[in-house]
DNA sequence: AAGTTATTTGCAATAATGTTGCAAATATTA
DNA sequence: TAATATTTGCAACATTATTGCAAATAACTT
């Protein structure tokens, strides 16, 4: 809770309801969150608009950040590698379970360097696995 | 033509108006396809539901594939590597560029190899790059 | 080549998802 | 506590995706 006020104050956020109870969903769960079960989960009334904009709004201020996904969802997760606004650089692994559908943020597993050809410029790099986890196998 | 007409049927497919020139939009496509691009390209008149059917058997094959994006799309990609019905190991880099919007294959950027934590098992791998290419520098 | 069967297409309806403007409500500032 | 700025919810709308079913088309058989 101290955590999660920290954090809203030092991206200059407005405390409100909403941020609150989506932030602090983020904060304790272990993977990534699609939109589909924040609205599940907050079920005890947000409005699907509000839910889209807190969303927006803390990618842009470099607290969560999406996971590029191969199904038209998009997937968001905490930054926990120090991101800041409008510069994401989260270089850990996701890995997507067939089985269960979650996504898990492998955090000790980094993504190995790559060499891109002359001339193109690296912003942002995400590795994607899809499988089975440990859970389901 | 002879190409297009091998890979409908190595699949099993019958062949129709439709699959035909939507894989040929693939063939001759240096990247990667949004769904969007597809209906706008066979403006010619393919039901939108058409479209939607013909890349799921297209996938569905392991003809084409898609990638992985952070905006909520999804982006199709012939595969190059030999993938089966079922079992994609499409293994380049691909690169979005932040400024054009386009999706490049890049062929000649594998993806390196990744250690999975014990349990994990892994099906797919994608590794998707954004930033600026190499035209819009 | 014509008839039969199996597959695919298009239409219509429906669902799911995302966006925008604006007034009311809430948070921050002074 | 009042004034100001920000955020929320509602409503309407736009876009994107899915499903059932009859008509059209392709593949198969003889």
């Amino acid at each position: 809770m101290e955590e999660l006020l920290g954090i809203l104050k030092k991206n200059q956020l407005s405390i409100t309801a909403g941020r609150k109870k989506i932030l602090e969903l983020f904060l304790k769960s272990p993977g990534a969150l699609a939109h589909a079960d924040i609205e599940k989960n907050t079920d005890a009334g947000f409005d699907r608009v509000t839910v889209y904009r807190t969303l927006q709004t803390f990618v842009e201020k470099g607290i969560i950040h999406n996971i590029p996904t191969t199904d038209n969802s998009i997937l968001y997760a905490l930054c926990k590698d120090n991101c800041e606004a409008g510069h994401h650089h989260d270089n850990h692994v996701h890995f997507i379970c067939d089985v269960c559908d979650k996504t898990i943020c492998m955090d000790h597993v980094s993504i190995p360097e790559v060499k891109l050809p002359k001339g193109f410029k690296q912003n942002q790099i995400d590795l994607v696995i899809s499988g089975i986890c440990d859970q389901c196998k």
